[in-house]
Parts: structure tokens; C-alpha cells; sequence
DNA sequence: TTTTTAGTTCTGCAAAAAAAGAACCATTTT
DNA sequence: AAAATGGTTCTTTTTTTGCAGAACTAAAAA
């Protein structure tokens, strides 16, 4: 009996490392570095959502100047933030639902920044000999154009809709 | 005179070079490595806007193996492709706008990613305590996921109007 | 057949990024 | 007032990445 919960308890909380593993690659994917990015997938499977400095450390294993580096830069992107509880002086991490929609967002209007550095160079290019090139790096630039005003249509609808978030 | 003509072939191409540094960064920024980056922008620049190894290696003060590397990187993704002329050995590398758009494409298309990424969470946390975080996530994915669909509207639609890009 | 050309591939090094270690500090608790 | 707690910050170590150098190769030219 002893034993078998034992097991269980094991199972369970190394099938828990192994998604947070899983997560955290598709975080570190996205532009965050690993301990960042499994902080953020412990976080989001983590029961309860709410976790302090020592829980954290303790299950990631790693350094308190890792854990807390990486703490503060994600809180200063946004996406974590933390509770206290009175009487209790630890702070407790969770992740922030409107910063990562946020970043979401953010991430997407980005595209912007490819289309500009096209326009930059067809603006050096016009007097080209070459317009078969400067057409079709035209033709990039309205297809990128289209795509970005498209978005930020959808975004400005959604905010029309959701008026808080 | 000879003198003068020199100082103004000199002045442009180091404001080619300045040029090429500035967007070589831009495309730095998405993601690219600094000499692949320098080689795009070179050839998103240079008139005509292809170029044979030697002359990429010699504008850009790198190294063959480097240069090399970079051009079989970039062929790879497809952004860069190249022409070449009977009786001539080289081969003259240019931008694929076709492959670069279509790069733009996945960009965008890799926010689903996210989505599914934070819809696993939310499979994970199906049973929790705690609703309102689960609400919360929930949230971020019906936004996540009408941003994505609206994309791929888009993107549907633009080709659409543009059956061969 | 030898030499040249147009790259490629492998090894190593330097710089940058990530993480660890340890000393430190402000509160809080004892 | 002393010790413990909950971190932070600075320095060092480790890992990763990017690039260069040089030896190499397949095809073409001489």
C-alpha cells in the first residue's frame, strides 16, 4: 500500500517533468531561454498555478540566481506576476494571462518589421536596370502589407469585442 | 579628377556597406545569424541583384567556409537561389522572392504553435481546482486561435487573387 | 595529364549566452 | 540584538554559436 502510493506519487510528478521538459522546449522555441521557459511551462501545468521561489528552484533544480534572473525578466516581459498571501512573506508566481496575451499580440504585429526593411529596399532600388527583381520584391512587400493590415484588423475587432484584454 | 571620381566610388559603396549592415541587422533581428544576414541583405541591395561567391565573400570580407555555410543555409530555407550563364562556371546567388514569401508565410502560420501549446496545458489541467486560471487560459487560446484562423482566411484569400505566389 | 577553379568540409578558436556559486542585503522572526 | 528568511547581485564557469583557416574534392581548362 505504502509502496504502490509511493509509485504513484513518482509516476505522477515525473510525468509532470517530463510535459514541463516538453513545454519548455516549445517556449525555448518561441525565443526564451531554458530555464525561462520551463519556469513558464511549470507555471501553466503546475497545481495549483501559483508557486514561490523554492518550489520552483526545488522542482527545476536549479540555482537561486537562475530561478530569480529569470523570475524578474519574465515578469518584466510580462507574462509571469505573483501573489502573497498575508502572513506569509514568499511571493507566489503565477503566470499573467494578460501580459502573454499581450505578447501574443505583440509578437504578431511584428511582421511589420520585414515589410519596412523590404520598402527600404526597393526605395535604394528604383533606379535599378533590373525591374523584373523590383517588381517581384514588390509583389513580397503587398503580400506582407495585406497580411500585417489584415491583422491588425482582427486584433482591433477582437479588442472592439473583448474590451478588456 | 581621377581623384575625385575614386572618392565617389568610395563614398558609395560604404554607404552600401552601411546599408547592408543596417537591414543585415534587421533580418539579424528575425532570427538569422550575422553573416547570412549581411549576405541577404547584399543581395536584396546590390545592382544586379545577383552575385557569384567571390564577389559576396569579397563585399562582405568573410571567409569562404563562412560563406559557403551561409549560402547552402539560406538556399536551404529557400530565400536565396541562384541563375547561372552558359560558359561560365559560377553559379550567381539571388533572393527567391517566391521562397521568401513563402518563409513570411510560416512565420506567421508558426503562431498556431503557441495555441497548441497552451491548449496541452489546458488538457493537462482539466481537472484543477482552480477554473479561473483555467478560464483565463481559455481566453488566451480563443484569441490566440481567431487570430490564427483569421490568418489562414487571409492567406487563403490572397492566393486566391494570386494564384502563382 | 596536370593545373586551375569553384566551391566544401572539418577542426579549432573566440565571443556571447546561459547557468552556477557565493557573497550580500533588507525584512522578519526569534 | 541575533538569527533566519527571501531573495538579489556580482563574479566565475560552462555551454553554445559563429566564424576563420586550411586541407580537400569534383569538375573544367589548359
Amino acid at each position: 500500500m505504502r509502496k504502490r502510493t509511493a509509485v504513484t506519487l513518482h509516476k505522477s510528478a515525473d510525468l509532470l517533468l517530463e510535459k514541463v521538459e516538453k513545454i519548455g522546449i516549445m517556449i525555448e522555441q518561441a525565443g526564451q531561454a531554458p530555464v525561462p521557459g520551463r519556469i513558464v511551462a511549470y507555471l501553466m501545468l503546475s497545481e495549483p498555478p501559483y508557486r514561490d521561489f523554492y518550489e520552483i528552484q526545488a522542482f527545476l533544480k536549479a540555482s537561486k540566481s537562475s530561478i530569480s534572473t529569470a523570475l524578474n525578466q519574465l515578469m518584466q516581459v510580462g507574462v509571469v506576476n505573483y501573489i502573497t498571501f498575508s502572513g506569509n512573506r514568499r511571493r507566489y508566481f503565477q503566470i499573467n494571462t494578460q501580459g502573454l496575451t499581450k505578447v501574443i499580440k505583440e509578437r504578431y504585429r511584428k511582421g511589420q518589421l520585414i515589410n519596412n526593411m523590404i520598402m527600404e529596399t526597393l526605395q535604394h532600388r528604383k533606379n535599378s536596370e533590373f525591374q523584373r527583381f523590383n517588381r517581384e520584391l514588390k509583389e513580397v512587400i503587398d503580400f506582407s502589407t495585406y497580411i500585417h493590415k489584415g491583422m491588425d484588423k482582427l486584433i482591433a475587432d477582437w479588442e472592439k469585442l473583448h474590451p478588456l484584454s
